[in-house]
DNA sequence: AAACTAGTCAACCGCTAGTCA
DNA sequence: GTGACTAGCGGTTGACTAGTT
């Protein structure tokens, strides 16, 4: 079969870069006439141009449901999650990511993601980790599956997202809160009791120097599903993984087994908020320098732990359940006054554990 | 300031699959 | 069944830009 050549540069057909008249000339045509028919639409739009090149420019550039723009945190880990089931389908990532093109995906695949997995360790075509802790291989289609990564964006859930990241007490504001609860509480409830709340098998532990601290991390990542429903703090923070995986095997971070059971003190960090990749390096081991950081959001699913944040009431449940604890345990004397009964504001929370 | 290098991304190329006459 | 055509896909290219020397 013999096809006959979609772009004759003999017909002069002209190539390269699209200059403003030629988009409007092509846009009004679509507005008129609509998509399809592009073998013919050049000459009916009046474009010195193959069909194949205005098809092209129409749905990776004109279109009017087109997001320009950098890629959000969400959307950059939908992208790894997809391409973790997808392999290089472009077009099928891209349905799960409206408003981005196949080839925007696969160029901001080709230019940020692809590297910046390989930087981490992580292989970007078996998506395993390349160089383990324990010496053992994560795929990261399981470890986007513990962490219940969002794969459908819709516009409006990113226009929220953006208006939430926007808001000056969201992600980084929860998280400071949940240190305010750690370093408030750690200190004053037993360790069982501590264990309780943040996973059955207890936090790990891993000892710095002289200070024995345990440093969790939460990703901002986990800012992103909205729900109504809730679950149980006491549930909330230990289900799921711990269930299924050693947490040990996990979070091992130092990679030598080292934890301190017996530590009083407890920290949460943020230092991962920024970077939504960093909470695979919990998984794969890749923070053997780090020896303070363990991966709180790997006890954590991102819905369940959006009910600690979403909105103040979530998080006075949360305190609700948090204060429910420390009075059953026996060993804690310390009197605490529920935030639920105060003020339902973060600046509340905030004064309150201030 | 100029030359060079690396990164980015729009656009192109070659191919396949589906549809229709 | 065959050929023409269309649409869509993934890989590649090259123009442009920003950073570095």
């Amino acid at each position: 079969m013999v096809r006959t050549p979609c772009c004759k540069a003999e017909l002069g057909l002209k190539k390269g870069a699209w200059t403003p008249e030629e988009d409007q000339k092509l846009t009004s045509y679509v507005n008129r006439h609509g998509e399809g028919g592009w073998r013919t639409l050049p000459e009916r739009a009046g474009l010195k141009r193959c069909g194949k090149s205005c098809r092209l420019r129409w749905a990776n550039y004109l279109r009017p449901d087109i997001k320009r723009g950098e890629f959000t945190e969400d959307e950059e880990l939908s992208i790894i999650s997809l391409h973790a089931l997808h392999g290089n389908k472009w077009s099928a990532i891209a349905r799960g990511l409206p408003g981005r093109t196949d080839n925007e995906i696969k160029n901001y695949w080709n230019t940020h993601i692809r590297k910046r997995l390989i930087k981490k360790g992580i292989d970007p075509v078996t998506h395993k980790g390349l160089i383990s802790g324990n010496g053992k291989s994560e795929n990261l289609p399981e470890i986007l599956e513990k962490q219940n990564v969002t794969q459908t964006v819709t516009s409006d859930d990113e226009l929220d997202k953006e208006k939430a990241k926007k808001n000056a007490k969201s992600g980084l504001s929860s998280v400071r809160f949940l240190n305010r609860v750690a370093n408030s509480f750690g200190k004053k409830i037993n360790q069982s009791v501590l264990s309780e709340i943040i996973g059955s098998s207890g936090p790990q532990i891993t000892t710095s120097n002289t200070t024995t601290t345990t440093s969790v991390s939460i990703d901002s990542e986990s800012d992103k599903s909205t729900s109504s429903s809730f679950t149980p703090t006491s549930n909330l923070l230990n289900q799921k993984y711990v269930a299924t995986t050693p947490v040990s095997s996990i979070f091992d971070v130092g990679g030598n087994g080292n934890v301190n059971p017996t530590s009083s003190s407890s920290t949460f960090s943020d230092s991962s908020v920024n970077d939504p990749l960093m909470y695979f390096d919990n998984f794969i081991g890749n923070n053997i320098g780090d020896e303070d950081t363990i991966g709180f959001s790997g006890y954590l699913n991102d819905e369940d732990f959006m009910m600690l944040e979403e909105s103040c009431v979530e998080n006075s449940v949360f305190m609700k359940e948090l204060t429910r604890f420390l009075q059953e345990d026996e060993n804690n004397v310390v009197e605490v006054t529920p935030v639920y009964e105060r003020q339902d504001t973060f600046e509340e929370i905030e004064n309150y554990f201030g």
